[in-house]
Parts: structure tokens; C-alpha cells; sequence
DNA sequence: AAGTCGGGGAC
DNA sequence: GTCCCAGACTT
């Protein structure tokens, strides 16, 4: 890119933000950024947690049910860490849940229930990393910020038509970024570069034709943007199999546990079961013993295996410790996967 | 540098 | 079915 073109992106990208720019439940609008106006930095930092490797689509209702519960970094701190995972449940990548709980006890206890401003304090509260931080600083407070995310990487390999992997061209991505941020309106750019990312500069189908830095695009000009960037050599996942034991109560309660604190669905509400390996037919983990039957098979696919779970029920009389009843009107509070198994296990009680 | 950590929407 | 999303954290 030369020296023109460095401003012209940035130019560009914030007149076509002006016009085009998305209204989302965490935002304010171009026109009220431009008059000085500013976000709730809690709603920013919500939204940048619930937004990490979430699309917008699945964020946008939790994102209004959540700040409807808990509207600001106090009422989150003092909430217990058991609610608050059960309202992010099936949401995924549970520690987010955990992290941002430690995060609202940090912010209110040591910074005076105030998000700090600068990108270096932030990516020292628990859930902000290089991105995070950076998004922050610039949508809640304006600051210039290098932010890079998915849909930067993408823009910036097909500004500069970079041929290599992403993860081996992280450095020189990062660079160019750089080289374009302008020095006013952090905010609205870094929006700017989101919105021209999740409806311009698609990963599939990019619509160059509406782009308003297609000038200055190297991709479009050799014709390579659909094939930028390069997809590195997909890995297939491993299946593994397991047993999932659902003991039912009065009125369609089931047999609940909360799993460890870390790891996978680490502190969330769970159901007991057999580990989950690729060999599978362990018929151990049953929670005491009994005339197990057969309720069906769940699928799940997590980030590096898929599961094959067979689904056993039987009727249980009282909840031996560490179990505890979960009503049915509780089963929001269940990862996905769980969820699955006692509607499978309540089906084939009749209970459904 | 490589693994861990979920789920759903779009195709 | 595949792709991939406003990534962070651990080892």
C-alpha cells in the first residue's frame, strides 16, 4: 500500500461507517460517537467477552437477558459464581463465564468500580487478552488501538494479498494494521473494520463490489480474494464414546452434579456418566446402582473430538450427596450437551 | 508453538 | 456434513 493509500483506507472505511454502520444493543451510533458521547464501558467489556469466538447472532439475546439481570460491574461482583454461569450456559467456552466474574470483583475492588482505559490495565483483568484489551480501549474510550481479530486478519492478508498462513504471517498482519489506524475515532474504526468484515469482507463470498476499500485491495486486484486467506490443513477430530446416567425424580426432576472447577464445563451444572474415550463401553460412573434403560444416543461436537453419548434413565427416589435435583425449569442452566441428555432421558420416561 | 476450551448460524 | 466466528489461557 503507499503512503495515499494508508489514509484513504482509514478515510474510506469511516465515511462507509457513517452510512452503513450496524446497530447492535451494545453500541451508540456513528453520530453520537462523532458528538463526543461514549458507551457504557460495562456493556463494551460484556459484549467483547460474549463476542470471543461468538457470532452476533447467538450473542445479541444474551447479551439483553444478561444486562437486564445484572447492569453494571458491582450488581455482577457481588452475584454468586453459580448464577452467573448459569445464565451464560450454552453459551460455550465456560471459563469466560468464570473469568468475567473475577474480572467484576477486580474491577470493583480495585478499581473503584471503574474500567481502567488503558489498553495495558486491561489486559491484566482475568478474560482480557491482546484483542480484548484492545477493542476496549478503543469502543469504550476512544483510545487509538491496533485491534486485531478474525475479521482483521482476513481484511489485512487481502489488502495485501499475503499468500502465507495466517499463523505464520501473524507479524506482518499486525504491522500493516498498525500502519492504517488512524489517529482519531478509535472507536468507530475498530466497529468500522467489524462491520466491513462480518457483511463486506466475508470469509466466503467477500461483495467486493460494495467495498469501500476495494481501491486499495491487492486481493481484488489479482482476483484472489476468495482464495485468501489460505486455509491451513483442517484436522479431523477423534470420536469419543461414553455413557451419560440420568436418575429421575418427582416431576421430571434429574440427578444433577457440578463439575470441577476447570477443565471442560469446568464449574458448570452437569449430569453424571462413564469417561469419555475413544475405546467408550465403560459402563462405570453410574451415580448408585440400578435397572439402568436405555434412553437413545446424543451427538455433540466440541472443539477437538466429537461425542457418541448413549443415554440411560431410571426412577430415583432421593438425591444422594453430592447430586441435587435440577427441575425441568431449570434446564437452562445446562450446557448444551447435558441439556440434550435429559431431554432424551425425559423422553423416553414419558415425562415430556 | 501447540492444545484446550462450546455452540450455533450459514452454507 | 463444513466453516468459522469481535480469542484467552495453559503448557
Amino acid at each position: 500500500m503507499t503512503r495515499s493509500d494508508k489514509t484513504a483506507f482509514s478515510t474510506s472505511l469511516l465515511e462507509w461507517y457513517d452510512r452503513h454502520a450496524r446497530q447492535l444493543p451494545w453500541r451508540i451510533s456513528p453520530a453520537a460517537s462523532r458528538a463526543g458521547v461514549r458507551p457504557d464501558p460495562y456493556r463494551v467489556w460484556l459484549s467483547e467477552i460474549m463476542l470471543q469466538q461468538t457470532t452476533v447472532a447467538t450473542v445479541t439475546p444474551r447479551f439483553a437477558a444478561f444486562v437486564q439481570r445484572w447492569d453494571g460491574f458491582p450488581a455482577l461482583a457481588e452475584a454468586p459464581l453459580e448464577e452467573v454461569l448459569g445464565e451464560w450456559a450454552g453459551l460455550g467456552y465456560y471459563s469466560r463465564a468464570r473469568n468475567l466474574h473475577a474480572c467484576a470483583k477486580v474491577v470493583t475492588r480495585l478499581h473503584d468500580g471503574q474500567l481502567p482505559a488503558s489498553e495495558s490495565a486491561l489486559k491484566d483483568l482475568p478474560g482480557i487478552g491482546p484483542y480484548t484489551a484492545a477493542a476496549i480501549a478503543a469502543i469504550a474510550f476512544d483510545r487509538r488501538a491496533v485491534v486485531v481479530d478474525g475479521n482483521v486478519e482476513r481484511i489485512m492478508v487481502r489488502q495485501a494479498a499475503i499468500e502465507r498462513p495466517i499463523k505464520e504471517a501473524k507479524a506482518a498482519i499486525y504491522a500493516l494494521a498498525a500502519e492504517v489506524v488512524p489517529d482519531r475515532r478509535g472507536g468507530d474504526y475498530a466497529q468500522a473494520l467489524m462491520d466491513l468484515g462480518a457483511t463486506i469482507c466475508r470469509p466466503r463470498r467477500p461483495d467486493c463490489l460494495l467495498c469501500p476499500v476495494r481501491s486499495s485491495c491487492r486481493a481484488h486486484a489479482l482476483g484472489l480474494e476468495a482464495q485468501l486467506p489460505v486455509k491451513p490443513p483442517k484436522k479431523k477430530r477423534p470420536t469419543r464414546r461414553g455413557i451419560i446416567y440420568v436418575g429421575i425424580g418427582p416431576r421430571g426432576c434429574v440427578l444433577s452434579e457440578t463439575r470441577p472447577a476447570k477443565g471442560l464445563f469446568g464449574g458448570m451444572r452437569g449430569l453424571p456418566g462413564s469417561a469419555w474415550t475413544e475405546e467408550g463401553g465403560d459402563e462405570e460412573g453410574a451415580p448408585f446402582e440400578a435397572d439402568w434403560q436405555c434412553a437413545g444416543r446424543i451427538s455433540h461436537t466440541l472443539t477437538h473430538f466429537h461425542l457418541e453419548l448413549d443415554v440411560k434413565w431410571a426412577p430415583t427416589e432421593g438425591a444422594p450427596a453430592p447430586f441435587f435435583w435440577t427441575p425441568i425449569a431449570e434446564h437452562g442452566a445446562f450446557p448444551t450437551l447435558f441439556r440434550k441428555a435429559a431431554v432424551a432421558a425425559l423422553s423416553a420416561a414419558g415425562e415430556l
